[in-house]
DNA sequence: AACTTGTCGTTGACATGTCATCATCATGGC
DNA sequence: GCCATGATGATGACATGTCAACGACAAGTT
């Protein structure tokens, strides 16, 4: 093992006491489990990169662009979308303001119900974000989807989506 | 597909420019895709709220911890455990800052080299990992590695080590 | 020794996310 | 209508992360 530990999840010293010994990893799950962890920060990191050099935008950014231009109108209330983004509304509402503030959405009254508020997809951010699709589906293949074979990709899809089912059970 | 996209790499009107057109995904490499974007998301609350509900840790905080119990007298050069963790030395000195007054770690000149100093684990960041070790594996565990197969926790050992590999060499 | 270059870690300004609170309005019971 | 309850989205205080300087020192060159 050339990288150090890192995270958790091995004893190490810190499994000495006498109270509840938890089941640790063994080597199969520990590096099933630090992979996980640093692929995600070194894959983040790139694709950020891309987004950021292509058309300034981070992938928070980029994720809300997708979820307007996927909607009807390219226009959705600010708590679906944040729901759907599984972002705290005032996460979203901070981050709206911003990219008003730069051109890429809008926000317009809601006519049928006075408290809410559409959050609208500009033509500025519906062109920022066409021109920012291909160089990010792209890094995504280099970086991930094209490293896997058809099987790994299947099985990773059955994976997420047995854990994905599992938690949104367990979170009420 | 009851969850709309909301993310990336699937045209829907964005793909309609004449210009170099990427290969999109398909559907199951948009479902490995994805569903590894909405795990990510989920998997990260759940694990947080645990550690935050053991001992007021949050991830960062545990795996600075942790990197420390596994470091040759709980202490680390900043420079090394910056680059072991994938963190900017500014945020890590930040961070060291505020366990520092939470009295998890402490800072220690470095005698054989003037600029350094060292990170050092405290009797009570030992004490404060050492309670939060259990619940936090256990958590991983159920939410996460249990709900694999075996053969499911090899792949994704393969597949994060694969993509590991690839990113370090396209890093510089 | 003097100078250049590079690394170490800190700092401050700023961007971003979280949390609690708030005004506004919707909804249902009376 | 009137009231209690709850949902919506905005806001400010605060925690956290990023980025570009910076002072201090190390290492190599002359």
């Amino acid at each position: 093992m050339e990288d150090t530990a890192v995270l958790p999840t091995q004893p190490e010293g810190v499994g000495a006491g006498p109270a509840s010994e938890p089941r640790w990893l063994n080597d199969a799950e520990f590096r099933a489990w630090i992979g996980y962890r640093r692929m995600r920060a070194l894959l983040d990191l790139q694709l950020a990169r891309r987004l950021a050099a292509d058309q300034g935008l981070s992938e928070p950014d980029y994720d809300v662009l997708t979820s307007l231009s996927d909607s009807p109108d390219r226009r959705i209330r600010l708590s679906e979308m944040a729901e759907r983004m599984l972002w705290s509304k005032s996460r979203l509402s901070h981050h709206v303001t911003r990219m008003q503030q730069r051109g890429l959405v809008t926000r317009k009254e809601c006519p049928s119900d006075g408290r809410g508020a559409f959050i609208v997809l500009t033509d500025q951010g519906m062109e920022v974000l066409r021109a920012a699709a291909p160089g990010h589906v792209t890094a995504v293949r280099e970086h991930f989807i094209d490293l896997m074979t058809e099987e790994q990709v299947r099985m990773l899809g059955d994976i997420t989506e047995t854990v994905l089912e599992h938690l949104r059970r367990s979170m009420d």
